[in-house]
DNA sequence: CTGAAAGCGCTAACAT
DNA sequence: ATGTTAGCGCTTTCAG
C-alpha cells in the first residue's frame, strides 16, 4: 500500500513561486488569473502529477455533484436502458453518477440508500425492490431536502415525485388484444402484487377479461419471480390447467421467452394453443420462435426524463414538488407469438369498442 | 436546494458536554470510551440525525475503502455476472464499489479512468473497452501504486496482472468440435481482432482448422461489433458463399443469435446446413431454436477471483506483483444447434488426437 | 477514560 | 491579477 505523498496545491505554490489562492484559481481556469500564470500552473501541475482533491473540494463546497441511482437489478434489458439515458443526461450536466443495486432485496436496497446518504448524493433516483414494503430507507434523504425521483417500481401512494408507464392501460391492452385474438381463457403470470407494477397490471387484465364478459378464476393467476425456475414452473402450471389455457399475458419477456420454451417441449403449439404476450420488449423477444408480442417500454426515454426532472430541480430551473407524477409512453407491439388465425372469429367480435 | 444545517459532532458534542474527540471516538465504537458515554453519544446522533462525513473522514485518513470497476458495458450477461462476483467479495471486506462503464468507447474509458483516479478509489478493476488502443489513461494510478487489475478484455503485452480465461483453447475447442461434426468450411464471426480475446479465439480457430487439414480463407472471416446489424450482416455475408459454409463459430451469444434467426430466416436449416457454435453461455443459448452450442464463461467466478486478489493485495496479504496471470476455467457445452447427424463421420476421424 | 489541538487539501471572501 | 486567511468535519497524536 505504498502510496507515495500526494501533490497538493501548496506543493504547486511554491514550486512556482505564487500563492495556493492563484494555483487553485487557474486550475479552475478562472478568467481572472492571467493567461501566463495558468498556462504555467497547468504545466507543473501536470508535470508534477497533480491531481485535485475531491474530499477536500467536497468538504469545501459542501456538495457533492454527484446523483446516486438504487436499480433493482443490473441484468436487464429495460433497467440499462434506463441507466443509459439516465448517464446520457446527468454528464451532459456535469454531474457524476453512482449506481447501486440491490438485488431485489429490501435489505441491500436499504444499505444502498444509506451508503449513498453518506456519500451526500445531490440527488437520488430509486426503483423499488422486489420485497420492498415501506421507504423508511429514503426517509433522511426527504428529511435533508434531498430530492428523490422514484421510477417504475414505486410507492404510488407516497408524495414522492415517479415516473411511470401507464401498467393499468397495458395490461388492459395486452389482454385486450389476447381476447380480439379470440382466447377464453387467459392465464396471467406475474410477479408480487405488492409491487405497483404488477398490481396495475392485474388489473388491467381483470377489467379487460371482465368488460369483454371472460370469467376470471383465480387459479389463473400465477405468480412467481422473474428468474428461470419461475418461467418453467409457470408453463407447468398451465399445462396442468383443464381446459388449457388458450392465451398468456406474462409480465416479462424473459419469462415469457422461458415458459414458451416450456410449453413447447411438451407440445404446445405457440400461438395456436396457446398465445403469449410478453412485457418489456427485450432484445429476446425478437429472437425466440414465435417472435414474441410484447409491451414496448422505453427504458431509455424514461430514464432521460427522471434524469431532467431530477437536474432541472437541483439547479432551480423547477421545483420537483409540483410534479407528482409522469407517465411516459409506452405501446403494444404484435409479433407472431399472439397472432391466431381466426379472422372469422375476429369479425364476429368487431362490434366491441374502446 | 434548501439543505438545512448538517449536524456535526461538534454539535453532539456541545449538546453532551464533551469533547469531540470523545464523539469521534465513540462514534467508532472505540473500546476506550465508556459505555456509557457511548450510549448517549448514540443516542443523541440518532436524535439530532447525525449523519458522518464522509469528506472530512476520507480527506483525513487518505484512503477511501472503495475500488472502481470499469467495464465496456452494463449490458451483458457476462457482464453482469462479473459485477455480482466482485460485488460480494467487496463488500464483504468492506469495501464500496463504483461501477463505470464506457459503452465500448476508449475515450468513455479514459474519462471514467480519471474520474475514479480523482475519487482515490483505493485499487482498480478494468475490462478495455473495444477500441482502447494504448493504456496511458491507467498510468496515473500505476505511477501512484493505485492496485489496477484487468480482466477478460486485457492487454497481454503490459505487466499488469490479468484474470481471463484461455481464449486460444476456448478458439480451438469450438473449431475443433465443429470438425469432429464433420464441418469442413466453418466461418468466423467475431469482433475487432486488436482485442486479445477474439485475437486469441481466432488463433484457436485457425490452428485447429491447420491441425485438422481444413483450408482456410480470408472470406470466411467476417469481423463486426456485437450489435443485431453485426449478426444480420454476418449472416448474409455467409449466405453469400459459395458453396455455403456447414459451420460457424461465432465469439458472441447475442451475436450468435441473431445471425441464426437471419440464416433461418433463409431457409437455412440449423445444425444441418451450418452448424453454429457462440461463446459466453448468456440465458439467450437456452430459449432460442436450436440451443446455441457454446463455451462457458463463469463471469461470476471471474470476478469473485478478481475482487479476491485485489483485496489481499490492499489488505497486504499477497503482493500482485508476484501474480502476472490468473486462468480462469471455461469449457465447451454443447447443445443442439451443432450437433449433425452423421456419425459415419465422426467414426471415421477417431484417430484424431489431443 | 477524556480533552486539546494540529492538520488533511481546498475554496472563497476579503484584502491588496 | 494575486495573496491572506478562515474554515469545511473529521481523526489522531500527545497530555492529562
Amino acid at each position: 500500500m505504498s502510496r507515495q505523498k500526494e501533490v497538493t496545491i501548496y506543493d504547486l505554490a511554491r514550486e512556482l513561486n505564487i500563492s495556493i489562492a492563484t494555483v487553485s484559481r487557474g486550475l479552475k481556469d478562472d478568467p481572472v488569473v492571467s493567461k501566463k500564470t495558468k498556462k504555467r500552473i497547468f504545466q507543473l501541475a501536470e508535470r508534477m502529477g497533480y491531481r485535485y482533491n475531491h474530499f477536500a473540494r467536497n468538504l469545501r463546497k459542501q456538495h457533492t455533484n454527484t446523483i446516486g441511482i438504487i436499480v433493482h437489478e443490473l441484468n436487464s434489458n429495460f433497467i440499462t436502458s434506463v441507466l443509459s439515458g439516465v448517464e446520457r443526461v446527468t454528464t451532459d450536466a456535469g454531474y457524476d453518477l453512482i449506481i447501486a443495486h440491490s438485488s431485489e432485496s429490501a435489505k441491500k436496497e436499504a444499505a444502498n440508500a444509506k451508503n449513498l446518504f453518506h456519500k451526500r448524493v445531490d440527488g437520488l433516483i430509486a426503483s423499488l425492490s422486489f420485497d420492498t414494503r415501506d421507504l423508511e430507507h429514503f426517509r433522511p434523504f426527504i428529511d435533508r431536502g434531498v430530492p428523490v425521483i422514484f421510477f417504475d417500481r414505486v410507492d404510488e401512494a407516497g408524495d414522492n415525485t415517479i415516473v411511470v408507464i401507464d401498467n393499468y392501460k397495458c395490461g388492459y391492452q395486452a389482454t385486450e388484444h389476447l381476447i380480439h385474438q379470440g382466447c377464453k381463457k387467459i392465464a396471467h403470470v406475474t410477479a408480487s402484487l405488492n409491487r405497483n407494477v404488477y398490481a396495475q397490471r392485474y388489473k388491467g387484465y381483470r377489467d379487460a377479461l371482465f368488460d369483454n364478459d371472460i370469467p376470471f378464476s383465480e387459479d389463473l393467476l400465477i405468480v412467481r419471480d422473474l428468474s428461470e425456475a419461475a418461467g418453467i414452473e409457470a408453463a407447468m402450471c398451465m399445462l396442468k390447467m383443464k381446459p388449457l389455457p388458450d392465451g398468456a399475458f406474462i409480465t416479462n419477456d424473459f419469462v415469457a421467452a422461458v415458459c414458451m420454451r416450456t410449453l413447447k417441449e411438451n407440445g404446445i403449439v405457440i400461438p395456436d394453443d396457446i398465445a403469449v404476450v410478453g412485457f418489456n420488449n427485450d432484445a429476446v423477444g425478437k429472437l425466440i420462435e414465435p417472435a414474441l408480442t410484447t409491451i414496448n417500454y422505453p427504458g431509455r426515454d424514461m430514464g432521460e426524463i427522471v434524469a431532467r426532472n431530477l437536474i432541472n430541480h437541483l439547479q432551480g430551473i423547477s421545483k420537483l414538488e409540483q410534479t407528482k407524477t409522469i407517465i411516459v409512453n409506452s405501446n403494444l407491439i404484435v409479433r407472431k407469438s399472439s397472432q391466431k388465425n381466426n379472422p372469422g372469429f375476429l369479425k364476429q367480435k368487431s362490434t366491441r369498442n374502446k
